[in-house]
DNA sequence: GCAGTTCATATAGCGTTGCTATAGGTGCTA
DNA sequence: TAGCACCTATAGCAACGCTATATGAACTGC
C-alpha cells in the first residue's frame, strides 16, 4: 500500500495506521497508537482526517484503489466471463490478506456512512460485465447482475474470514462464484472455468444432463442409444475428482 | 424478543440491551446506558455475561432463537426449494427488520469470535437442503450448497442494510437467491420466474457438459467412445426447441 | 525586508468508555 | 442459627476519542 504525494505526517499517519490495522488480529486500533507509530500528536490526525473513521477511510481507498488499479491491469482475456472470476477471486484474495481492512469496507456498512467504495466495486464489476453483455453472454441486466455477484462475493468473502485459517477452504468460493455466473450468463456452455476445476464441472454438467434427460423423454436417441448414453453419462458422474 | 426464565436482573439487562441496540440506529451503546436502563449496576453485567460482548452474544442469540424457531414453523410445503426461497427471504427480512442485531452477528465476525449461530444457520440451511437431495433436486452436496446459499443470502443481507432504506429494493435479494438455487438445483426446469431462457434444460445441460468435456480432457471414456458420446452429444444439443 | 495570513503541529486535558477490586446484602440448607 | 452460595452495589482505574488553545514555519503582498 503506497501513500506517496501525501505531506509528510498525513503520508505517516496513513501508513501507521494501514500497519497495525493489518496486525492488529481483531483488536481494536486506538488513535494513541497509530499517532504514536507515526511520531505525531493527536490534534494532527484531526487536523488531516476530521476523526478516526475519516483516517480509517482514507486507508481504506488506498487499498483499493490499489486493488482496483490491479484489477484493471489484467489483460482482458477476450473471455469476459473469465474475466469476472479473476475478478472475484481477487476480492477474496483482497479480503482473505487484509481482513481488518476488509471488515471495515464491507463489514460494518451502514446507510449513513456507506463508503463510495461500494459504489465502485459495484461499477468496476458492472464495467466487466458490459463486455460480457455486449458478447452476448449476459442474460440479465449488467447493473442487476453486478449488484447481486458483488453481494454474493461479499458473503463468501465474510465467511471465509469468519472461519479460523486452518479449515478455510475456498471451495466454498469457487462454488459461489460459478453459481452466481452460471446463474446470470446466458450462454451456459461458457461455464467451467479452467483448470482445476474442469472435471469437477463436467461431472456437475453430466449430473445435470442426467436428471434433465430423465425428465424430458428426449426422443432424439434410440433407447439403446440412450441406455448406453446413460452409462458413459454414469461413468463421467462418478469419476473421481 | 422474548426473554422469560431468566433471574429478574439477568433478563432486565438482556431486554434493555436489546432495546438500545434496536434503537440505537447505528451508535454505539455503552454498558452504561445499558445498565441505566436496565435499573441495574456495572458489575451485575459483567457477573452474569463476563463482557459486554458476551451480553450482545446473548440478545443475538435470543433474536436468532426466535427466528429460528419462526423457521421451523413453516409447514414444509412438500417443494423443498420453495421452503429454501422462504427461508432466504425470511433471513433477508430478519436482517432488514433488526439491523443492529444483524450486523453483530454477521457484520464483525472474525474467527477468535465467530458466534456459533453462523454454525447454526448453516446447519438450518442443510437440513431443507437435505429433503431437496432426497427428493433428488440437488446436484450437489447439501452442506456445500447450504454455506453457499448462505453466504449469498448473508451478502445480500448486508447489501440491502446498506442502502439507504427508500432504495432498498428487494429484487436484488430476489434475484440472487433464485441464482443460487438455480446452480444448486439439479433439476432446472423446475425453477419459476425467470424460466425465460427459451432452450430446454436438456439442451442447455448436454451444451454445457459439452464445453465441459472439452476443457477438461477427461480420461473417463476411451477415444471411440468419447466421439460417439459427443456425436449424441451434439445431437441433443441441436434438437429443435 | 517585513506584517499578515494560512497551514501544520504540539501541550494539556475533558468527558466517556469498558471493566474490576472490594464488600455488603439475601436466601437457601444444615 | 450458622454457614454458604449467589447476586448486587460503591467507587474508581486505565484507556479511549476528541478538542480548546497555542506555537512555529512557510508563503503572500507591498
Amino acid at each position: 500500500m503506497s501513500f506517496e504525494g501525501q505531506p509528510p505526517a498525513k503520508m505517516r499517519l496513513l501508513r501507521a495506521a494501514a500497519e497495525l490495522l493489518a496486525n492488529s488480529a481483531g483488536a481494536p486500533v486506538s488513535t494513541r497508537q497509530i499517532t504514536q507509530l507515526a511520531g505525531v500528536s493527536a490534534p494532527t490526525l484531526y487536523h488531516h482526517f476530521g476523526d478516526k473513521e475519516g483516517l480509517f477511510d482514507a486507508v481504506v481507498s488506498a487499498g483499493f484503489e490499489e486493488y482496483v488499479a490491479g484489477e484493471r491491469d489484467f489483460a482482458p482475456s477476450g473471455q469476459p466471463l473469465e474475466d469476472i472470476r479473476r475478478m472475484w477471486d481477487n476480492h477474496v484474495q483482497f479480503g482473505l490478506n487484509q481482513p481488518e481492512l476488509y471488515l471495515v469496507m464491507f463489514g460494518n456498512i451502514r446507510p449513513e456512512s456507506r463508503p463510495a467504495i461500494v459504489a465502485d466495486a459495484e461499477a468496476l464489476m458492472e464495467e466487466m460485465l458490459n463486455k460480457a453483455a455486449a458478447a452476448g453472454q449476459l442474460s440479465v441486466q449488467p447493473r442487476e447482475a453486478a449488484r447481486s455477484i458483488l453481494a454474493a462475493n461479499v458473503g463468501v468473502t465474510l465467511m471465509l474470514i469468519a472461519e479460523p485459517v486452518v479449515d478455510r477452504n475456498l471451495d466454498l468460493s469457487t462454488m459461489t462464484r460459478d453459481a452466481m455466473i452460471y446463474a446470470v450468463s446466458s450462454d451456459q456452455a461458457e461455464q467451467n472455468g479452467s483448470g482445476d476445476s474442469g472435471r469437477s464441472s463436467v461431472v456437475v454438467a453430466a449430473i445435470a444432463l442426467n436428471a434433465a434427460l430423465q425428465a424430458s423423454h428426449s426422443d432424439q436417441l434410440s433407447s439403446s442409444e440412450l441406455k448406453l448414453f446413460l452409462e458413459w453419462l454414469h461413468r463421467i458422474s462418478t469419476s473421481p475428482t
